[in-house]
Order: C-alpha cells, then structure tokens, then sequence
DNA sequence: CCAAAAGTGTTTCACGTACACCCATGC
DNA sequence: GCATGGGTGTACGTGAAACACTTTTGG
C-alpha cells in the first residue's frame, strides 16, 4: 500500500433503502431520477460521499435532502461494486437500509422538487442501476434482522396493539403467526408495558396500547438476553 | 445524483481478515508494513481498488499478492469510512473476511518481500489504522456464520475427525460442547460420509475421518434445510 | 498395564406448536 | 343483536441439555 493519490479512484456513493409501514404493508421508498442516465426512472435515494463526512453521515444527508424522512434505525447494507453497475464509469455504492415510522409521516414526504413515494413490497416498479439487487438485499437482511433483534418497534408508532406487532412479523416474515402463541412469547419477554391506552376509531373492541421499553431490553442484554421471535 | 467526475473522491480499499486453525487454535494473519504511515507495524493485507475489478476480485487478487494463501471462503464483511481513518487523506476500506485451511500451507507465507505472519486470536500485536476495529467485527461475524451456516469446514483439512470439529467449535464460539450431544447433532443432520481412514500418529485409539458432503448439503437447502450448531 | 481419547444412550425439561371459545365494543 | 376482532389456557411432541462408562490403541 503506496501513496493513495497514485491511483485512480472509483467514486463512491451511499445508497439507502427505507423501510416503512402502513395500512398496505411494508413499503420502500423510492425517488424518481430527474437526470441521465435512468432519467424518469425510479431510484433508491442516495448520492456521492463528500471527503468530510463519514459513510453514515452521508446516508443521513441524503435521506434528509432528498426524502426528508425522520429516521429511527440506519444500518450498513452491503456494499456494491460490480465494474459496470453505473454505465458513466465505475462508481462504487455502500447500501445501506433505515426503518421509519411512516404512520406518522405524510404518505409522500419530499423535501426538494424530486419525486418520491412509497411502494408497497413486492409491487415495486423497476429501478435503475443493480437498485433490484439491492432491495433484494435489504429485504433478506430486514428479515433476520426482525428475528433476531427488536427493531420491528422502529416501523411502529410509539404506542401499538399486539395485533399491529404481530401483523408486522407477518407481513415481514411472509407466513402466518399463531396469536395466542405470538402473544405468550412476546410478552413472556417482559419487554413490553401496558399503558392505559387503548386503540381508538374501531368498529369493535378495542385492543390495548403498549409501548416496548429499550431501557429494559439494554439492561437484559447485558445479561446474555438473546431477542428472538 | 449529478455528474460524479465533478466531486473529489475518498480513495478506496480493501482489507482481509484471513483466518486459519491450527493446533494452537484460531489464527489471524497479519503483514507487517514497510511503508509509512505505520511503518513497521502489523496490519491487515490489503490494497487499492483498481478501477477494472470488482471488490471481491481486488480482495482476491491483494490476498494473492501479499501473502499467497489459497482462499476457501471470502466474504464481504462491513465498509469502514470514518473521516480519519487514515491520517494521510480520506480512505475508505471495503472489509473482507477469509477462511484458509491453514494445515495445509507453511506455518507463514508470504510471496513478495513482506513479512506475513499468523497470530492467535486474543494475542495480536498492535495493528495499524483502525485495523483493530475490522478484526473485532470479524471475529464476531465469523462466530454468527460458523453457527449458521457450514463454513467451518473451509478452516479444516477435507478429512476430518469429529473431535477436530468439535474443538474448531469450541475455540471459535469460546465455550465447550458435550461430547455427544455434539456428535448426535451433527452425524444428525447427515451431511457428513465416514471416510475409511483413521488419524495417524496419535498416542491413542485413531479417530475415524469424515468429509463433508458439500453437494448434499446444497440440495438439502433447496429443500429448506437449516444447519446450525 | 497405563494413559489418552474414541465411541456410545437415556432421561429430563423447556419450548414451540396446534388448537377453540367467550368477551367487549361499535354500529 | 350482530359483526368484528380482543383476549385467554391446555395438551402434545420435538429437540436441547445433562450425564458416565466401556473400548481401542500406542507406548
């Protein structure tokens, strides 16, 4: 390893996949390219990796300018560099994915003039670059994720009933869960707490709010506690 | 996304953790720079991307340069991009981890003029960069696969006993394992074929040889088969 | 014959899974 | 009063974990 300014450099982007939920399901969000090469097409939002700023910094950035999303989870992807992913010249892409809490945005949230909005998994148009493969990706890496880490709160409101947990793991996980089996192991975890909310606006009864308490979670993994649904 | 030739570049590398077992146990190996910044300290084998190879062949062809091992298993494990990771300018480094049957090489191998060598995990020398940091993530990620996925494999010669396997577990997830619950789980899954040697050269009853049977491990999968340990 | 590791079964317990009914509420 | 989902308990089977002794071989 010599003198790095000897070499020719690939660019380098971040890419993000953003995750939210709502009535429809899981959703991601996707930008329209206003600019060749894909112009009119849809994207993941992302952009170039400025020299003052790290890897996730920089994945904030470009959620924030071009989505204006409140983000509750970030996480590195993978990163792709396929020679020929970008048709210009090489350009090297580190993927990441978030998780929003889309209840509680506007159903399309834009901050500049760029087009954005939300499609539901698995109706997703097609996207520019190796964007496919990378929705791929974040999929595949959501749905371990939300087996084994608890970071299926973060799609959620701050105040949810068992059965909006549940349909989460299922709409995630792509298979029916057994609601009394699901309740027992979620709350046997003892990581959840009542509130004295209840849901409100439905034609039948209606079911108790709880929260998940992260203070309780990081104390029990200091202890080995291993989160699993 | 505009023109990406308009905006300074990071420089971009790739690193490998290359790990190997050994009677002493799990062993990293490290390259000892000849070069500044670090001049004469222990780092990771590693090296530019050039603007013609992908990631994974760059990694490749950096781990044949330096150190000349033949690779089992490579896979890509996390983008490390903080601002001042090296104190010469920006680079960002695509970490790679590496599995070798290291039995089967001589104790240090190196094909240029650098000194390469094997260290024990937990009693590395000080390492250049944020090298320690990509050993650490590693270390983890390799202990959630080996559980996972059959990749320990990679790290023993083709035949093998099963007290071999064993302490390959038993070293890299850091606690002991029942004799048998151990031999009952993993001659379960059936996806290893005895051989008809036996050990050679050990002051007691020879262990039968097993191979794994990769191919029957693959249709297994297909089948929706999930190893883990 | 001694040291060292190979090889082998059973019992116990926890946990996952399957499964059905009454209750509260809004309309 | 009816439709809709909320909320609850039990029985069964599978798989993980604990546990000790006999056999083989080399020296």
């Amino acid at each position: 390893m010599t003198n790095p300014s000897l070499y020719p450099r690939p660019a380098l982007t971040v890419d993000c996949v953003v995750f939210g939920l709502d009535q429809q399901g899981l959703q991601v969000l996707l930008i329209q390219r206003d600019v060749p090469p894909f112009a009119g097409e849809w994207a993941l939002p992302g952009g170039f990796v400025r020299l003052d700023e790290s890897l996730d910094a920089a994945a904030r950035r470009e959620l924030s300018e071009e989505t204006g999303v409140r983000i509750e989870y970030l996480e590195q992807l993978y990163t792709f560099g396929a020679v020929d992913r970008d048709p210009r010249e090489r350009v090297v892409t580190v993927a990441y994915y978030a998780l929003v809490k889309l209840a509680s945005h506007a159903p399309v949230a834009a901050t500049d003039a760029r087009a954005a909005q939300w499609f539901p998994i698995g109706s997703t148009p097609k996207v520019a670059f190796d964007h496919e493969q990378i929705l791929t990706a974040a999929l595949e890496r959501l749905r371990g994720k939300l087996r084994r880490k608890p970071v299926g709160f973060d799609l959620l409101p701050p105040r949810f009933s068992l059965r909006q947990l549940q349909q989460l793991y299922e709409q995630v996980l792509g298979r029916e869960l057994d609601k009394r089996n699901f309740r027992k192991k979620i709350l046997g975890m003892d990581l959840l707490v009542e509130t004295d909310e209840r849901e409100s606006g439905v034609a039948h009864r209606a079911a108790r709010l709880y929260r998940f308490d992260v203070k309780k979670y990081q104390r029990l993994c200091l202890q080995g506690f291993h989160f699993e649904v």
